[in-house]
DNA sequence: TTAATAAATTAGGTTCGTCTAATTTATTTT
DNA sequence: AAAATAAATTAGACGAACCTAATTTATTAA
C-alpha cells in the first residue's frame, strides 16, 4: 500500500494538473505541500520509480493512470467522509476539511463502499466538489463563476472555489446556502461589486472577490 | 500529536500490563509488535525521552499516566469505531478489528465524542470489550470466563478473551451470541468438554478451549 | 556456584521523508 | 547574445523506525 505522504503527494499533483495544466512543477508541489523544493526533487524520483509518476528532470512531473487511480480514490475517500461528519455526526462545513484530511487515508475500498451506500450514494460532498463513483469516475462540473454573470443572470448556487473555513463563515454569516437560488441585480461599474438577491428576496452586496469564490449552475 | 508507531507501543504495553502484571518485557512487546528486539529497545528509549513510559535497562518498561492515558483515548476510538462499523455499516464482528486499528489513530477528540454521542454512548463494543469513557475511566469487568462454571451454572455470555475472526466464525457457526444466556448442562471429566444449553434449549458441545474463551456475567 | 541458556542491549546499517547550502539549468531582461 | 534572475537539482545530514550480528546481562540448570 502507498503511504500518506505519497498519498498526498499524489492528491497534490492531481489537483495542480486539474487547475493549471498537463505538466506539474516542482515548486507549486512544494508550495502546496509546504515543503521545500529539494523535498520534492527526492519524493518524485522515489514516486517515478513506482510508476506513479512521469517524471523529466527539470521539466516536471504528470500522473501516470495508476497515480491517476490512487489520487482520485482518495478524493473520494474524502469528500465521502466530509459528507459523513456533516450529514451524520453534525460538524459545519468549515469544520471538516482538516478531519478528512485523516480520514482520507483509511485504506479499504469496502469501507468506502459502505460508507457510501450508508451515506445514501451523494453526488457532492458538503462543500458542492463532486465525489467520484466506485470506478473513479468523477463527473465533469458545469457549473460556472458567478463573476462570469452579467446582470439579471441567475442560477444555483452549487459549490465555492476558496474553502477557506473564514469564507464559509463569511457565506453562513451573510445567508448564502448551497442549493438556494441567486440572481445578479447589479454589477457596480467601478469595482465590480456586486448585489445579489439570494433566496427569501434577501439583497446582499459583495466584492468581486467572493463573486469569483462562488460557483452556480443552470 | 503522538506517531501511529508510539500509539501502538501504548496500546500494547497498557494490554500487556493489564494481562500480566505491572512492568512489561522487551521480548513481550517485541512480540506483540511483530517487531525485533532492538527495535524494541530503540523506541523504549525514545519514548522514555517523552515522559510516556519509565524504561529502567534490561528490567522492563511501565506506563507512565500521561502514556497511560493516550493508551486508553486509543483503546475508546478503536472500540467507539468498532461499534460504527457494526451498527452503522453493517460490518460482522469478525471483519472490524483491522480497520478499527487504522481508524483509532485519526486526533480528534471532539470526534471521538461526536461519534460517542452519535452510536447512543454505547457500554461495549462488538466484542463485549468494555468502552472508556471521556475522562479515560474503563469499568473493571467483573466477567469470568466459563471454564470456571461448575454444572447446573449458567450466566449471559458478554465477551470473548480470544478475537480472532476464527474464533468468532466458530462462534456464529455454532450459535453463540453476545448477550444471550448459557446453561452449562455437564462437564466431561475426561477431557473437560462442555455441553451447554444455549438460548431456545438448542445443546452444544465445546472443548475447554473454547470454554476457556467465553466470558459470562451474573 | 559455576556453567549453560535465554533475554536484552549495543553497534552498525537501511529506507523514508525531510532539511540547508552549493551548484546547475532554465527563463527573463537588458 | 550576454548577463541577471529564478527554478531545479545535487550533495550531504538528520530523526524515526526498523533490521542483523555481536556482545552483555540475567536467569536457570547442573
Ligand atoms: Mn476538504
Ligand atoms: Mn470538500
Ligand atoms: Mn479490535
Ligand atoms: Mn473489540
Amino acid at each position: 500500500m502507498h503511504s500518506f505522504t505519497e498519498e498526498n503527494y499524489l492528491k497534490a499533483i492531481y489537483k495542480l494538473q486539474e487547475a493549471n495544466g498537463l505538466v506539474v512543477a516542482t515548486s507549486s508541489l512544494a508550495q502546496v505541500l509546504e515543503v521545500h523544493a529539494p523535498s520534492v526533487t527526492d519524493m518524485l524520483k522515489r514516486m517515478a520509480g513506482k510508476k506513479l509518476v512521469t517524471y523529466q528532470k527539470s521539466k516536471g512531473v504528470k500522473l501516470t493512470e495508476k497515480g491517476r487511480q490512487v489520487a482520485v480514490g482518495i478524493i473520494r475517500n474524502h469528500r465521502l467522509w466530509e459528507v459523513f461528519l456533516v450529514d451524520k455526526l453534525g460538524y459545519k462545513w468549515d469544520e471538516v476539511h482538516d478531519l478528512a484530511e485523516q480520514l482520507e487515508h483509511i485504506h479499504s475500498e469496502d469501507l468506502t463502499n459502505k460508507l457510501d451506500s450508508f451515506l445514501g450514494f451523494p453526488k457532492a460532498d458538503p462543500h458542492g466538489d463532486p465525489i467520484p463513483d466506485a470506478n473513479g469516475i468523477l463527473p465533469k462540473s458545469k457549473a460556472v463563476l458567478l463573476s462570469t454573470f452579467a446582470e439579471g443572470d441567475q442560477g444555483t448556487f452549487t459549490g465555492v472555489t476558496d474553502h477557506s473555513a473564514t469564507f464559509l463563515n463569511y457565506l453562513d454569516k451573510t445567508g448564502f446556502s448551497l442549493g438556494d437560488p441567486i440572481k445578479v441585480k447589479g454589477i457596480e461599474k467601478y469595482d465590480q461589486t456586486y448585489t445579489l438577491q439570494l433566496k427569501g428576496k434577501k439583497e446582499v452586496v459583495v466584492s468581486f472577490k467572493v463573486a469569483n469564490s462562488l460557483l452556480l449552475s443552470q
